[in-house]
DNA sequence: GTGAAAGCGCTAACAT
DNA sequence: ATGTTAGCGCTTTCAC
């Protein structure tokens, strides 16, 4: 039983042409306004543009591609979607792209955790004009955008010498945090992060800037790592709720990020202690829930939307022709939000203040 | 200052041939394998496949797309990557579809909002060979799709009578959660939603079924929609906490989804209420974070694996030549996961069962 | 102001 | 077993 026919045949600029009665050439710089010199005249223009509306005219990705020799396209290669702060990422991103007539396609990985060579490879392959890259560690990948990938690559992550890279403050981040909790008055402060975030270079600069601001304080940290990802809600509760059994060195903790922080207070309420009064705690990232949970998260907001903005237009600066400045290095710093996790007083569970130090923004030639 | 060469130009068939000493189309045989009578000898093949492999050789995807008349990516139209559902949706989705050698590419809409007209024009634009799409409601994208898109589209929403769809039985669903609630002794329930969800179909059969099923129990159903969005948390916060303090007339909800029931659990624990010892509270879709709320959500759990590798398959099925069956149109059954949120003794706060009918999954000629 | 022609990189039917 | 040929749909330089 034959239910449709084969599919109709997609208008071409040639059939356009015809039934306009013009060259192909003419109708293309009409249709697809390729800057040329060409100037046609504004009947012929409308009697075109009027054929191409009837029959439905799109011009053909493909083939334009394949002319032009740029896609107009641009490869996003970062964590997992199913992380808020991916998600936020990716939809930024795209944003500005399609300002500039430019379209976002994700190496999305389906969760399996390719190298991130081949998530370069693959974007490559699928003709991207240029890659914003989530780069946070010496990578394969990393190495393969440094020494000169056939594409630009502009990193979210640690600086290059080779590569223009945007980067956030994350030491400055876990400096505020460090100071808020000491300035709430706990003494007994640690740093609570999955396994996988110590391999990152933010991972390990949250840390160790974490722990000299305690020390300068005179105060001795704690590291509480435990098994687990970055993303992963449950790992961070199951954690937390055995080392809150097992110890109670604490009464303050920064995370890694929100997810492990929301992640945490559920395993320390689990166990019995209260957020914030037994202990304080604070995320990274802002994600949407962190405002809304009972117990509203302090965290370390980084300016997503301006890193964003900046990846992209270094990128597009990238793709213009005879460009060849050397790498750009775009710092941003961080702002803390305070909410009733780091409450001084918990009796009511609003947040109490926002501190949002101006950001910087600099750029190293 | 010149910082680098401009772009090293890609290595070409054309390239590999000449450096291999055969003819491009004896390299493409080998390279990019055309199903073709052409059989290359092992020498010849070795050969190329060397030189291809010292040059770096990747076949141009815009080049074959454009011969071919096939791109080998589907295209996906959902709901904004932020939520969850969505974000799980995509990546089984392209999951399936790389096991089927094919590529996902989002419409991911930037929050954009445009009308799924809009983002089924713009996939096809990129030239998708296929679109699997969220389609709840009468729109232009699905009236479009249904009297013949110029490529292949699957539903997933309700079914339609001339395109193939895949949909969940979110009745059965909201009747399974209506005796859950009466099953633990509820006799004051409501259905709880963002004003969006009205427009869905299957915001609607929730409603339905929902407020039928508590009538069979002799029961006075109450509906309470509040004017936000499917993914806004913080709406159904705000609206739940209102509600908890002009009414006292519920001690059951049913909620839209699960981002919308934290949202109401936050809310009605903001106005001192406990869960689920005042109010129990379900939700739909089963979201990560649900099994790891301080109070586990129960939830409706849609079978979103099958529902995305039915989706996919069917998809790929319409891009076989000759290949014009009816629409199919396959339907999928919910589980309930009881969780705390709806505890009879809320003592212990762990999960107590797991409620998982088998699934239905039927086709209909 | 418009048409002609060449070709982007690849594939598939056909010839040898 | 390999080479020839003719485009896919579009852009662009150049000639008229």
């Amino acid at each position: 039983m034959e239910h449709k026919a084969p599919e109709p045949k997609r208008t071409t600029l040639r059939n356009v042409a015809a039934e306009a009665g013009v060259h192909v050439a003419t109708a293309a710089v009409i249709l697809n306004g390729a800057r040329s010199s060409t100037v046609v005249s504004p009947g012929t223009r409308q009697r075109v543009l009027d054929v191409a509306a009837r029959l439905g005219y799109r011009a053909n990705r493909a083939a334009q591609t394949l002319r032009r020799q740029r896609s107009m396209t641009i490869g996003l290669a970062a964590g997992p979607v199913q992380n808020p702060f991916f998600a936020e990422m990716a939809t930024l991103c795209e944003s500005f792209l399609l300002d500039s007539g430019y379209e976002l396609v994700m190496a999305m990985d389906a969760g399996r955790y390719l190298d991130d060579k081949a998530l370069l490879e693959t974007l490559r392959a699928r003709g991207v004009d240029g890659i914003i890259m989530w780069s946070e560690r010496e990578t394969e990948g990393r190495r393969l955008a440094e020494k000169g990938f056939d594409c630009p690559v502009v990193f979210f992550g640690y600086p290059s010498e080779s590569v223009d890279s945007v980067t956030a403050d994350f030491g400055l981040g876990a400096q505020m945090a460090a100071e808020h909790l000491v300035d709430i008055g706990r003494r007994r402060v640690g740093y609570f992060c999955p396994s996988e975030s110590l391999a990152l270079w933010s991972g390990n600069l949250r840390l160790q800037r974490f722990c000299d601001t305690i020390r300068a304080h005179g105060i001795h940290p704690a590291v509480f790592p435990y098994e687990g990802r970055l993303g992963d809600v449950s790992r961070a509760r199951e954690a937390a709720e055995t080392l809150a059994r097992t110890s109670d060195t604490f009464d303050g903790l920064l995370c890694f990020n929100d997810l492990v922080a929301i992640g945490a207070m559920m395993g320390l309420r689990r166990a019995g202690l209260r957020v914030p009064d037994d202990v304080a705690v604070i995320g990274f990232d802002d994600v949407p829930m962190a405002s809304q949970l009972d117990t509203p998260l302090t965290t370390v907001d980084l300016p997503l939307v301006e890193i964003c903005q900046t990846a992209v237009s270094l990128l597009l600066r990238r793709l213009e022709p005879n460009y060849f400045d050397p790498p750009h290095i775009v710092r941003t710093a961080p702002s803390i939000i305070a909410r009733a996790s780091t409450l001084e007083n918990p009796s009511h569970p609003e947040s109490f203040t926002v501190q949002t130090p101006s950001r910087i923004s600099e750029r190293n030639t």
